[in-house]
DNA sequence: ATGCCTATTGCGAATAGA
């Protein structure tokens, strides 16, 4: 099975061109964030036409996260056990909830969740602290349920918003002990996670390039990119990895997200049926 | 060229992104 994430920003204005690469790339269930509307607005008869049953969480135009599978979905949720809201200028314990996450049962019982980790904003800004209060909620929830059940084939994937490491910054306004994404305590949450029992699973098989490049100042053609966005796997998952792929052609052409997607190819069965298929294309 | 920000709301300027 193929499983890829995507940040499409926005998934009206660029709908085609999602379907296509899912369909060119054979993809068979793909987690979006920032699909930036409602399920009402969401653009379902193109993905069924293509073969694709979508789950889809969105609540207006921000944010917004959905998965598409053609291997089945079910058990879907909205939101992680503690997950915290959030609202400008309102504090305190009851702010709402944003459209941040969906996970869903996927294929031969692969737990999926579409994560879009809130963006920080500035280090001084309460954003910052909602979205290390939120990777914290999400590391105790996963902690949770591999608790629960030690061989779940669980993926955590999605746009992160942190670049673990230096080798994952390679944007010049981008600065350590000024900018969000690089900061000591967002890298500390993304460890966290992989403490927690959850592995990059892309990063061994695909150990350069960034998944998002500014639209602005020329970043793509310089290559002044980040690396934010991952699959995360447990480790009943992350042993049956045997391909992945930053799919950076994604970024060229016309009216391009500033994410790509990232492909994994997961054998959960052993039985290699995936071996031959090209991941690139 | 892989091209100089982009999407949504709503009709223009604000908000958000990272």
């Amino acid at each position: 099975m193929r499983i890829a994430t995507w940040n499409v920003n926005s998934v009206r204005s660029r709908v085609a061109r999602i379907v296509d690469w899912m369909v060119r790339a054979d993809v068979d269930a793909l987690a979006m964030q920032e699909i930036k509307c409602r399920d009402d607005q969401f653009p379902h008869t193109e993905f069924e036409r293509a073969g694709y049953e979508v789950a889809v969480h969105g609540l207006n135009q921000w944010n917004g996260v959905a998965i598409a599978s053609r291997v089945g979905i079910g058990e879907v949720a909205t939101a992680f056990d503690g997950m915290p809201g959030f609202a400008k200028g309102m504090e305190g314990p009851d702010q709402p909830l944003e459209a941040r996450a969906i996970g869903a049962t996927v294929g031969d019982g692969v737990r999926l969740w579409s994560l879009y980790v809130p963006n920080g904003r500035s280090l001084d800004d309460p954003h910052y602290r909602y979205k290390l209060d939120w990777l914290e909620a999400l590391r105790a929830a996963a902690a949770g349920w591999l608790a629960a059940e030690p061989a779940l084939p669980l993926a955590l994937v999605g746009d992160f918003n942190i670049a673990p490491t230096d080798a994952d910054n390679g944007d010049p306004t981008i600065v350590p002990g000024v900018s969000t994404h690089v900061s000591e305590p967002e890298r500390a949450a993304f460890s966290a996670l992989l403490t927690a029992g959850l592995a990059d699973v892309v990063r061994p098989i695909v150990p350069t390039g960034y998944t998002y490049w500014d639209y602005q100042q020329l970043r793509f053609p310089r290559n002044e990119g980040l690396r934010i966005d991952f699959v995360l796997a447990s480790a009943a998952l992350a042993e049956a990895v045997t391909d992945a792929a930053i799919h950076r052609e994604e970024r060229k052409g016309e009216a391009p997200s500033d994410h790509v997607p990232v492909a994994v190819d997961v054998d959960l069965d052993g039985d290699e049926d995936d071996a031959d298929r090209p991941m690139v294309f």
